[in-house]
DNA sequence: CGTTCCCTTGACACCGATCAACTCTGGTGG
DNA sequence: CCACCAGAGTTGATCGGTGTCAAGGGAACG
């Protein structure tokens, strides 16, 4: 073989590489984390079946203790409670690289639904695998923390969204926060991304009606804040929504993972 | 020395020895996963250092990179963020044996305050030693995870009430919570309890205001639901509260953990 | 070319915020 | 033991952000 051969090979193995169903997972993972070659393939390795799942169709019910757990390859999805009035409350959103139910065995059960809310490809992976890999693979154990503390960092996010903004801020906060963690996969190079969401999921989402949501969107509009089309989000004053959002992206950790203090 | 003395002594440090550090976590954490009396030792072990935290201290600041971890032992506090207007949210109420900062090691460092809302005082460990343990004592590294992963959902709970339930649904719930999460460390054996907290600290718990909260607790009042006074809460009616709050105990994963698979 | 979502708009109602005063309680010092 | 004081709870009047209801418009899809 020659070495251009070499090359070449690489270069085709990287370009499959972009494809390949936990791309994104690895990505985000990787950026916080100092993942080795072997670190990266074994989360390939782990993550090698998908299934496609139709908007609107559940990923995991509620009450169901699923033996494989399950990784956003593609598309929206939402973590969902339904209350006794027939309303329902969005708790996060799911998008390419985020764990649906991490360590659901751990607690049982679900004890929300997680929905798709655009045609989407999830990967499943047998919970067994996954618990059996933080003990060789340390440094991916720990980047499996980070990303189950940056959710309940983000919950706690939403909790302060939720419960002291006005709508306003309130959506500017989430459309800042969207942009952050689709720019952390590489979804929203520049300051344009998809966002398949109606207006009544935004409203189930941060506690508002539709209709209220709409208004808030126009206003954000005529703010010259954002453009909103198409299921098209294009930030056009990122400095100004985040002034509007008072969005600080601290809370999501995108420094590297602190240092194993066994290395110290 | 008489042997009354002896007596008195051996009283008093059996007195003492249900009074450990870290009791009401044992308390939590035995009861849903199969500790043996070792993991209980070690949990001991681990806790044995203390410190008290006067009422409206910082038991944790953001931006801190603590090197030790810290479980509540004694009093309440809360996860608080504060708002650039001068407001504040509050994500949590953290009661004796939850951890105020378990594994921010991880993530680098604290993204909002832990605030004592009374005396309180804290067990301080220090990460290396809990990060080791899981390695020696699989069942406590389970435990563990149980514990972030239960207040996580209890968070999303939090997103939900705040973000779907009105102010006398949203108070009766929480109540509910605390009556349920207290039960499992023994501090409410019966349906009254110490809750030692203002009216203006429910307001920034729930995203009401101090004056709103005083009207909807005189509400509860008025139904016959609860008796608050003396910093003392009694649950009259604990169906008939958890009927108003839409209260399903499901997300607090009271039950047993999940078997190991590896013991199918 | 109709149907089905979704977005948009207007009128009106109401929950909870705001402001401002007053009361009660527990602690502290004279 | 009483007088005071600060912090918390209570109350009333009014305001405003957001919900509700209802109707109309637009775009995608069969």
């Amino acid at each position: 073989m020659g070495s251009e051969m070499l090359r070449a090979d690489k270069r085709k193995a990287l370009a499959r590489a972009v494809h390949r169903p936990c791309d994104y997972l690895v990505a985000k993972l990787s950026a916080v984390a100092d993942l080795s070659d072997e670190d990266e393939e074994v989360i390939h390795a782990v993550c090698r079946h998908a299934r496609a799942v139709p908007a609107r169709q559940h990923i995991i019910a509620e009450g169901e203790k699923p033996d494989h757990l399950h990784i956003m390859v593609e598309g929206w999805a939402a973590r969902v409670k339904n209350l006794p009035d027939g309303s329902r409350q969005i708790t996060a959103f799911l998008v390419p690289g985020d764990f649906c139910d991490l360590y659901v065995t751990i607690l049982g059960e679900m004890d929300h639904d997680v929905v798709a809310l655009t045609d989407a490809r999830v990967a499943y992976v047998p919970h067994q695998e996954m618990e059996d890999l933080p003990r060789n693979r340390p440094e991916l154990g720990r980047a499996l923390w980070w990303a189950t503390l940056v959710d309940e960092a983000v919950l706690r996010e939403w909790v302060v969204n939720i419960g002291r903004r006005d709508a306003y801020r309130r959506i500017a906060h989430l459309f800042c926060e969207l942009h952050a963690r689709l720019q952390m996969v590489g979804l929203a190079d520049d300051d344009s991304f998809s966002l398949p969401l109606t207006q009544e999921v935004l409203a189930d989402a941060q506690g508002l009606t539709p209709v209220y949501v709409n208004r808030t969107l126009q206003t954000l509009r005529r703010q010259g804040l954002i453009e909103l089309s198409q299921r098209t989000l294009t930030i056009l004053d990122v400095a100004g929504l985040r002034k509007a959002g008072g969005f600080d992206p601290n809370y999501l950790h995108r420094g590297r993972l602190a240092r194993r203090r066994t290395q110290h």
